[in-house]
RNA sequence: GGGUCGGUAGCUCAAUGGUAGAGCAGUGGCCUUUUAAGCCAUUGGUUCUGGGUUCGAUCCCCAGCCGACCCA
């Protein structure tokens, strides 16, 4: 294996150095790959232990990657990243001995250490490690990226993450935060006595969702699969089946282009709940989300790049689809107007629509374009047009609308959601209008299940790499995902 | 897919139609409370790839690859 990165990576000094000074341990009989360090506290904890009367400061065993090496003839400041975060250690000659201190200077960026020592506070009051003992327990044979502008180049932060996480903070407590929302979202919903299910990514059909699908083959019963582009259809089975309370946290694959705001493969949380309707799920979302704030961020405002800020606590905004509409296009007769008098008014706006589209696609250009991007504060967009989601109940005296909810905040959309259509008739209507003459495409399956009686139920879809986005003011999906698609390399590093 | 910008040392970036530079990292030396530590010295380059123009190209031109941003 050493061999083969030596291959694909031409071997230059640095990594010769370090190469050097491995040899050099080896042959004198430590072998810093086979050596380990029980690590009792981590950096964090470790400086909670820290008592004013340094006397009777405990010992602390950390851990961690050396990030800062300080050397100042016989003595030397060294900072080291563990889970917790960075731990500053001093090291002295006439503490850890002469032969320990020689052996010491020759540690490079980047090693990975253990350390022992009682605590004390430095001149500028930096709660650190006197080292006592310390033992290298793996050896990073390259460097790491510039200490202090980081890691800039983004194919080489995405290609290679974990050089990003060691140097950009603000990228690793991003990560740190994802984790946290997705683990606050499963105690929120799990209090409410939801159930977490996980249901198939690999569908010999595909649907729930306007969206090309990546497809594959299984070789075992020689035909294609599709890879899920939405959970929505197997969880409202589910209901059918009884679990009146169900979600699902997981990865959905759709086949588009990649953009700042659109990745490949997302994640996705789908929540249904039988007995409530959009109007019940409104409340859900906005209680789920004040609760990941106040729990992940300690506050439920976001500042902005721009100065303004996002503010979630308390009630939301709620407005109909064709009030904000005829607001944007200054025309209250928009919904009865003809294509050709649509697109003329489009064109004026300076808005690009494809001419060949239908009414309701181009009022929906009107709304990516001019209504969404200002939908700064949290809003819920109710009533949309029938047309743009067949899986959702037509509202009662305007049926042509339905009982939706689209949640935009930061000038996205984040969250559609519905009042479930559970009628097996009116759903198979709705998918026939929608399948044109795609009929054998229907869904025969769905709606046997619908047949067997679901509940009235409600349900929402939110795309938790955007959520996170919102919340953790990136200003890139890809700065969201560990490990984003990207073009491929043909092998080479 | 279109437009704009970019690709130079391990990393962050300069520069010039005529031998390619800095900071950090590395190496050697000084330095026992540093905070991007400091001081002295020093190693390191297929200037993304392939063509073209030119006496001479990292620079100008063309094509390609990769990336960022904007648009579709």
């Amino acid at each position: 294996m050493t061999e083969k990165s030596d291959t694909t990576t031409p071997t230059h000094d640095l990594y010769a150095v370090r190469m050097g000074k491995l040899n050099a341990m080896r042959e004198s009989g430590f072998d810093p790959f086979r050596a380990n360090w029980d690590q009792e506290h981590t950096s964090a904890q470790a400086r909670d232990l820290y008592q004013e009367d340094e006397e009777n400061s405990p010992i602390v065993k950390v851990a961690g990657r050396i990030v800062v090496f300080r050397l100042m003839g016989k003595a030397a400041f060294v900072k080291i990243l563990d889970r917790d975060g960075k731990l500053q250690l001093y090291f002295r000659r006439d503490e850890i001995g002469e032969d320990a201190y020689k052996a010491f200077r020759k540690l490079d960026l980047g090693d990975f250490i253990g350390a022992e020592g009682p605590l004390f506070k430095t001149k500028t009051g930096e709660i650190t490690v006197r080292v006592k003992s310390y033992r290298l327990v793996a050896k990073a044979l390259r460097p790491l990226p510039e200490k202090w502008h980081g890691l800039s180049d983004n194919e080489q932060i995405y290609r290679q993450r974990y050089l990003d996480l060691i140097v950009n903070e603000e990228s690793r407590d991003r990560f740190l935060k994802r984790s946290k929302i997705v683990s606050s979202i499963r105690r929120f919903l799990d209090s409410r006595a939801f159930l977490e299910v996980e249901t198939s990514m690999l569908q010999p059909e595909f649907g729930g969702a306007a969206a090309k699908p990546f497809a594959t083959h299984f070789n075992a019963l020689d035909c294609d699969f599709y890879l899920r582009i939405a959970l929505e259809l197997n969880l409202k089975k589910l209901l059918v089946g009884g679990f009146d309370r169900v979600y699902e946290i997981g990865r959905i694959f759709r086949n588009e282009g990649l953009s700042r705001k659109h990745s490949p493969e997302f994640t996705m949380l789908e929540v249904y709940q039988a007995y409530t309707d959009y109007r019940g799920i409104m409340e859900l979302v906005r209680e789920m989300i004040q609760t990941i704030c106040r729990e992940v961020l300690g506050k439920t405002e976001i500042e902005l790049h721009d100065g303004q800020s996002i503010k979630l606590g308390g009630l939301w905004r709620e407005v109909p689809y064709k009030e904000l509409v005829i607001e944007a296009t200054g025309d209250p007769q928009w919904f009865s107007r003809s294509r050709e008098e649509m697109l003329a008014r489009c064109e004026e706006m300076g808005i690009d629509s494809n001419p060949n589209q239908e009414r309701f696609e181009i009022t929906n250009d009107v709304f990516e374009k001019r209504i969404e991007p200002n939908l700064i504060q949290p809003t819920f967009v109710t009533h949309l047009p029938r047309e743009l989601c067949p899986l959702a109940k037509l509202t009662e005296g305007d049926e042509s609308t339905i009982d939706v909810f689209e949640l935009c905040i930061g000038g996205q959309e984040i969250a559609p959601a519905y009042s479930e259509q559970n009628d097996p008739l009116a759903q198979r209507e709705m998918f026939a209008a929608q399948a044109g003459d795609e009929q054998q495409n229907i869904d025969n399956d769905f709606i046997l299940a619908l047949e067997h009686g679901m509940p009235p139920a409600g349900g929402i879809g939110v795309g938790i790499d955007r959520l996170v986005m919102i919340l953790t003011g990136a200003t890139n999906l890809r700065d969201t995902i560990l490990f984003p698609t990207l073009k491929p390399t043909d092998g080479k590093p």
